[in-house]
DNA sequence: AATATTTGACCCTG
DNA sequence: CAGGGTCAAATATT
């Protein structure tokens, strides 16, 4: 019963993989125009430049060849075969994919810059939005390695909207304050399994899926796997756009405390260290590694690589913050209470990283039920 | 057996 | 009251 819709998920019916396939082409046509409204920022970088028309050839050669081998990825595989990464394992220890990585972290700060300008108050997040950054995050063969640019703190750095609680009526929690949200929107994999939420580095736990009025994708919420050993109140919620159906928008909640390096205690009850410096997180090219993620799969020297590496990834304290978010009834307040958000910056350069891996690597026996504690009332 | 996901119900905020 | 967010039992998966 259940396992029949499972396999729905993991096989994509006919009709599904044609809607995909007609989202895939109106996303390079998204990407043209992204190009085209870009082209001034982009006039002294020819290398972006480059790298977006090839990324606009790469969606719309992968839609054909999604049309003519209608189910056969095996082309849309090879047509992204030609970068440089070699097709799905990549020996990286700071190899080209990387640096193609930091590339498009840069790349997308500027244009996050600019966005936000642009924006400047508050655009409907349609094209604007998605704009330079599905320019320069849909690259294909970034996708095809599996992981998505997460970090790539995005615009909207207050709660606006509804985040205002002026006299806290409830002794709850109205902090909405202190959630710092923020939403990004990236790209899907447009290979393979389409239904994964971009994977970002991170160890998530799916806690809910919602339909939400008006839109045509439900919206999944997902909390941080580490959630109750550390207290980490990192979530975010993944949602494809109406519009756009190899476009998720991603909206993190709160940062995680979860972090652990060689050098920092387990237990990381930061000093209340307003993170006021979300520009700067912006400054770092965070990336993603190519991360199966949940299924802990990841060689060790491939974490410890990117870690050494520094990537700049921010293991533990990457995305976070976002701001779709509405009212944000924290549950796990009391557990979390402590605003904990240790400096992202801090985050970044001590932990280590969070995949799984090496969580499980330094803790080997994590035991923690949070669900045994935190329960409601 | 342990862990993760699904999903309807419940709770909270606006 | 409606809608969004979370819980938690049931179910899947490994």
């Amino acid at each position: 019963m259940f396992k029949s819709e499972t396999d729905k998920a993991k096989r994509k019916r006919p009709d599904q993989t044609m809607e995909e396939t007609f989202s895939l082409i109106l996303h390079g046509c998204k990407l043209a125009k992204d190009l085209e409204s870009n082209l001034g920022n982009l006039a002294s970088q020819p290398e972006i430049l480059s790298k977006s028309c090839d990324d606009i050839v790469k969606v719309f050669a992968a839609a054909k060849g999604r049309l003519n081998a209608d189910q056969d990825p095996a082309s849309f595989t090879q047509l992204l075969r030609e970068s440089p990464s070699s097709s799905q394992q990549p020996q990286q220890s700071t190899d080209p994919s990387l640096q193609e990585w930091l590339k498009y972290g840069v790349i997308t700060q500027a244009m996050d810059m600019i966005q936000q300008k642009v924006l400047a108050g508050k655009a409907p997040f349609e094209t604007n939005e998605m704009g330079g950054k599905n320019l320069l995050e849909g690259s294909a063969s970034a996708r095809l390695k599996g992981s998505v640019v997460g970090e790539i703190q995005a615009m909207e750095l207050s709660d606006s909207g509804r985040g205002s609680s002026s006299s806290s009526q409830r002794p709850r929690r109205s902090r909405k304050d202190d959630e710092e949200k923020r939403t990004m929107t990236v790209p899907a994999p447009q290979m393979g399994n389409t239904d994964l939420p971009p994977e970002d580095n991170f160890t998530w736990r799916k806690y809910g899926q919602k339909e939400i009025l008006g839109s045509r994708y439900p919206r999944a919420y997902y909390r941080c796997t580490h959630q109750k050993l550390y207290n980490c109140p990192a979530k975010k919620q993944v949602q494809r756009l109406d519009n756009d159906f190899y476009t998720f928008e991603v909206t993190y909640i709160s940062q995680h405390t979860c972090h652990m390096s060689s050098t920092a205690p387990s237990i990381p009850p930061p000093p209340p260290l307003e993170t006021g410096t979300q520009d700067q997180i912006m400054t770092q090219a965070m990336v993603s590694q190519p991360t199966p993620a949940s299924s802990s799969s990841v060689p060790l020297g491939r974490w410890l690589s990117m870690e050494f590496n520094s990537l700049a990834s921010a293991s533990c304290g990457s995305g976070s913050g976002g701001a779709g978010g509405s009212t944000a009834s924290a549950r796990y307040g009391r557990e979390v209470d402590y605003p904990a958000v240790a400096d992202l910056a801090d985050v970044m350069f001590n932990s280590g990283s969070s995949s799984s891996n090496s969580m499980e690597f330094i803790f080997p026996s994590v035991e923690d039920k949070w669900e045994a504690g935190d329960k409601k009332n």
